[in-house]
DNA sequence: TCGTAAGTACGACGACCATCGTAGCAAAGG
DNA sequence: CCTTTGCTACGATGGTCGTCGTACTTACGA
């Protein structure tokens, strides 16, 4: 029972305001922002969140069931990816506005 | 004590994540597209929303209070402007890219 | 085999949220 | 002055959210 693969919505699935709720917290921001700048897959302990491992577990969850990061079982970890193809199919540029506007400084 | 100016955030003062946040409620998502199809500004009630009026108001002081929507008091009524030039200041191509995307077939 | 590392599950807690109904206020029109 | 119109204030309610700690699983490595 152990392996089960992860739920992704699919592309065509996805829900705008579903999306946008994923991106209006903070913690989960910095974690779309840190998977932006390096593309490369990466674990969840990777990113240096300020919350604990099961507050970590709570935002990558949300993220991927709204479909904006992918993430596949490797040994003991979980790489997680941006879906920034299926975003930029489904609703062109927002991504990119997004992580835009999150660069502008305070 | 009644005409109190309303609060306006600044425009160096908007937060991606209020701004986010205000724009992940399909209500306030449709008050917003409606601002976006027709720029004259227009009275809470002239909004064909599936709430109450007292939840209308939560919605509209929400994307007030997040800098989406400027309202100002004339006579009875409050008129609601959307604050594209702001918007547009503070994170460029942000609020055309959401409304792209809300305009996303389903 | 034993321990460690990575992440999950579950329950809890306080905070916030969307919704409503009722009551109320201020301005405009008669 | 009275009534209507447009909106707010307040309280309540049920639900969701972000956070944590503890216990657990699973895989890798010494």
């Amino acid at each position: 029972m152990g392996t089960m693969s992860l739920h992704h919505p699919a592309t065509d699935e996805l829900q705008l305001t579903a999306v946008l709720h994923a991106l209006s917290d903070p913690v989960r921001m910095q974690i779309v922002r840190t998977l932006d700048r390096d593309p490369t897959p990466r674990a969840c302990g990777s990113f240096q969140l300020e919350v604990t491992k099961s507050t970590s577990t709570h935002h990558f969850r949300v993220l991927r069931e709204a479909g904006v990061i992918r993430q596949q079982l490797l040994g003991t970890s979980k790489l997680t990816t941006l879906r920034r193809e299926d975003l930029d199919e489904r609703f062109p540029g927002l991504l990119d506005a997004v992580l835009g506007a999150a660069a502008v400084p305070l």
